[in-house]
RNA sequence: GUGCCUGUAGCUCAACUGGAUAGAGCUUCUGACUUCGGAUCAGACGGUUGGGGGUUCGAAUCCCUCCAGGCACGCCA
């Protein structure tokens, strides 16, 4: 199914070739409702180019236009806008489409790459924190909007479980270990062991002596200690998977540093021999001379003592992901402060010849009250369980608050959809460079722009379907729940749409636009785009629904009302679940 | 010192990547209900887009230059 915007550029290109004029510009969506619901600078762009009279130019592209299917006639206005103006029918044609399209209009890719996302990436050993949640939420969601655009899409854990800390841990685990407590809450066992550890070194020679040991003979191979890592890896992998359940978030492999270990030598010889890398101060380097931003930063791959870092790690890994994997598209879900590193991996791979769209999805921090880095008030990052533990709570008095007749099970069920859906929304909805204060009032208040908000504009739409006796649309009986991407297959008649009411008509526009707005996230990897969509939904549902009674109707309004109220509600489904967001189907 | 990111209404944030008179929410104020879930809707107030130059039909967006904050810059990851 084309999406409006896609058959009035196709339209354009229709009328530019037949007026012999080359293709410039673009259609987007009316930036005022004056100037109708598309609108397009072509004419423009190309004045510019060639000198003219932009006007003059829109009129005889005008001239060619043959869009009387769905606009009305397009006009010219301003300095040399076509503005668009869908035509009622077109609109109640699409609707009735779009409610027996199971992917609700969203067109799938027309050049389906082969991705790697990776993200969220935890410490073995280390508790997640907030630290993680960008991370974790921003890839999760970029691959199942991937996924759903019809991309070959591997979701890649690259945790950190290797590295100098395991001298510490083995240390620990060897000389301070208490299995009661490892029992109890392996991770924070691991923690207090190592933080012990730490501080006993500080203070004591032999300590920092054998702690050094611990890590050469992990490093040699050595069978008990790396029985002890190999421990330290499970207990984090299950405490990792606990927090991946509750978040609805999976990974289709993980692959840590500690799998790319064997490899790191070869890398190096790699790159010397193609010359590509050279040895400076005892180190060796990979210049970057002839790039004037890299110029003067060197990326180390084998530092002077023998000893490899992540660099290395990562040129491993790229290749890995290339060559094992067959990925022509690399996605890299990492903080800011990581800029550097990663344009200097994509330049080595590069020079290396492999072939492939590296990307370095930056973001901001989270920040506390105080506009500083999120901590506790003793200075620690805040755990991630604590945190989702809060949200839940806090979901669940406001339930309990706002909706005292539910039962306590449902309320708990509730409470984790809500609680969990409004930190991942609190995050998705901003732009992922600027920092953001996390705030449990906004992002739980039942106002404004919060999953909350969305989540109830979908649970008084089922509460419409519930009210109605007989549920014209639902194949699967009354009030049954439908998902977007396994909707029930079968015929039926189509639904007859009338769009006669203002709200109506702006509701059915807004409800077209979801094919437009899913693929144009992936666009610069801004799931905002997509959570400010649904916001705006929301409110011309509400809008809607206060404007036109639904089920008090007369038919044939009842029935087309009740077409746009179940399309509206697999919308608002089918588009938080892109950003990896429950809906309830009460609260 | 060099580079990158950020700076938009009192507060929290958008702005489809150069488009028309910069939009929402929160807050404040004014209206509308014995409502299909008022957890709502309609409206008002609120701006020199950090400052100053420049590019052009047109700039929050691109270039230059200052200011403020954050981050990164050879052996941590």
């Amino acid at each position: 199914m084309e999406t409006f915007q896609a058959q009035l550029t196709r339209k354009l290109s229709d009328a530019l070739s037949s007026a012999g004029l080359p293709f410039a510009g673009e259609v987007t969506p009316a930036t005022d409702p004056r100037f109708g619901d598309y609108q397009s600078n072509t004419a423009m762009v190309l004045a510019k180019q060639r000198g003219e009279n932009p006007r003059k130019i829109a009129e005889s592209i005008v001239s060619k236009l043959d869009v009387a299917e769905i606009s009305e006639l397009p006009s010219v206005a301003g300095a040399g806008f076509i503005n668009f103006t869908l035509k009622r029918e077109g609109v109640e044609e699409k609707i009735a489409e779009l409610v027996d399209d199971e992917r609700l209009g969203v067109a799938t890719d027309s050049s389906p790459k082969k991705i790697v996302v990776d993200f969220g990436s935890p410490n073995v050993a280390k508790p997640m924190h907030v630290g993680h949640i960008r991370s974790t939420f921003l890839g999760d969601a970029l691959a199942r909007i991937a996924e759903f655009l019809g991309h070959d899409v591997i979701r890649d854990n690259h945790i950190g479980d290797w590295g100098t800390q395991f001298g510490m841990v083995i240390w620990g685990w060897k000389n301070l270990l208490d299995l009661e407590s490892l029992k109890r809450d392996p991770i924070a066992e691991l923690v207090r062991i190592y933080k012990e550890t730490n501080e006993r070194g500080t203070k004591d020679e032999t300590v920092r002596e054998a702690v050094r040991a611990e890590l050469v003979k992990l490093q040699a191979g050595d069978s008990e200690n790396f029985a002890i890592w190999k421990q330290c890896v499970d207990l984090s992998l299950q405490e990792f998977s606990k927090a991946y359940e509750l978040l609805d978030i999976h990974y289709d492999i993980v692959r840590g540093e500690s799998f790319y270990n064997d490899r790191l030598p070869g890398v190096v010889d790699r790159l010397l021999k193609k010359g590509l890398a050279e040895i400076s101060e005892g180190a060796v380097c990979v210049f970057f001379r002839n790039s004037p931003e890299l110029a003067d930063k060197p990326a180390i791959i084998r530092k002077s003592d023998g000893g490899f870092n992540y660099a290395t790690s990562d040129i491993a890994t790229v290749d890995y992901r290339i060559n094992k994997l067959k990925r022509d598209t690399l996605w890299y879900v990492v903080g800011a402060p990581q800029t550097l590193h990663f344009k200097q991996i994509f330049e080595i791979a590069r020079r290396e010849g492999d072939k492939a769209d590296f990307r370095h999805i930056p973001f901001g921090n989270v920040l506390g009250e105080n506009r500083k880095l999120m901590k506790t008030r003793s200075g620690e990052n805040v755990p991630l369980r604590d945190l989702l533990e809060e949200a839940i709570t806090r979901a669940e008095k406001i339930i309990a608050d706002k909706n005292p007749e539910l039962n306590e099970p449902e309320r708990k069920e509730i409470a984790k959809i809500i609680g969990i859906g409004a930190v991942k929304y609190a995050d998705l909805s901003q732009y992922r460079m600027t920092d953001y204060v996390f705030s449990w009032d906004k992002m739980l208040a039942l106002h404004g722009n919060t999953a909350p908000y969305l989540q109830n504009a979908y649970v008084r739409i089922r509460s419409i379907f519930r009210k109605n006796a007989v549920d014209p649309l639902s194949r699967g009986g009354p009030s049954s729940p439908r998902r977007v991407c396994d909707r029930a297959g079968g015929s039926r008649q189509q639904t007859a749409v009338t769009l006669a009411e203002p709200a109506e008509m702006d509701l059915a526009k807004r409800l077209c636009q979801f094919a437009e707005v899913v693929p144009q996230v992936l666009n610069d990897f801004r799931p905002n785009v997509l959570a400010n969509y649904l916001f705006e939904l929301a409110n011309s549902f509400h809008a809607f629904y206060e404007a036109c009674p639904v089920l008090k109707a007369e038919e044939p309004a009842r029935s087309s009302r009740l077409a746009l109220c179940d399309l509206t509600g697999r919308v608002l489904q089918g588009g938080l679940k892109l950003l990896g967001i429950g809906v309830p189907e009460r609260m």
